[in-house]
DNA sequence: CGCAGCAGATTACATGTGTAATCGAAGGGG
DNA sequence: CCCCTTCGATTACACATGTAATCTGCTGCG
């Protein structure tokens, strides 16, 4: 699976979200704060096509989009990069890094407890 | 804070482990599987120097580099960075995935409640 | 005192990325 | 039936990245 740059990334969360578009669609979905034209869209669309992250069928002369990766698939490859990188692969650390820079609240913290102790049942 | 690159942060991984370093030093301790010649690590440490990553002092007609970031600030920033674009901002959904994702143990999870539990107190 | 060798600085070059503009075909409106 | 619009395809172009090689200036060895 080749590797979805940023911008790219975008599209493919347009695509997630809804599915299939057409490059208008896409286009219209696209956050405004990006500010991109129809024809960077486009590009994008081509280059995820081209990567095998999105396939399409045509409709009349228009192309149809859709994912042809799961999102989930897609999230996993990338934070476990990132765990990997940055925390040798484990969780632990992670998690004991996201309490120390204040990124839990005490809900967070409730929340996940919760989530853990369901885990373990 | 300029963005570091794949391939620079793992110049920065060796100085964050140990500086001040002279350029061949840090060549020495590049992981060997990434092959990469001396003539390379100097131009990272360049791009590093100017992106503001490093600073070096002179030693004789040599310089010495050591981190100008702190590889919390880092980890920090990248591990933000991730959870803001696929978890919404949110650390409980990024939680919830590594747990689907199978990349919690029940080690982990015990650990990560012993790491909660003392948070809150 | 001259030169081999090492330091950083400069240059190189292919590929990826962000952001389009342009082109050629096709289809719908008048 | 012809032209304007609209598609996707092709081309553009600057900057970033990965991976070096070359250049230029000192410096210590002989």
């Amino acid at each position: 699976m080749e590797r979805i740059a940023e911008a790219e990334y975008v599209v493919m969360e347009v695509l997630w979200e809804e599915a299939p578009l057409t490059a208008a669609e896409v286009s219209e979905r696209v956050p405004r704060e990006r500010g991109w034209s129809l024809a960077t869209v486009k590009t994008m669309l081509s280059r995820l096509l081209a990567k095998g992250a999105l396939s399409h069928e045509e409709e009349g002369r228009r192309y149809l989009y859709r994912p042809a990766i799961r999102r989930e698939d897609y999230v996993a490859e990338e934070s476990g990069r990132l765990i990997d990188r940055m925390f040798g692969g484990r969780v632990t650390p992670l998690v004991a890094h996201l309490a120390s820079a204040d990124r839990l609240s005490v809900e967070d913290i409730e929340e996940i407890e919760a989530l853990l102790k369901a885990l373990k049942s």
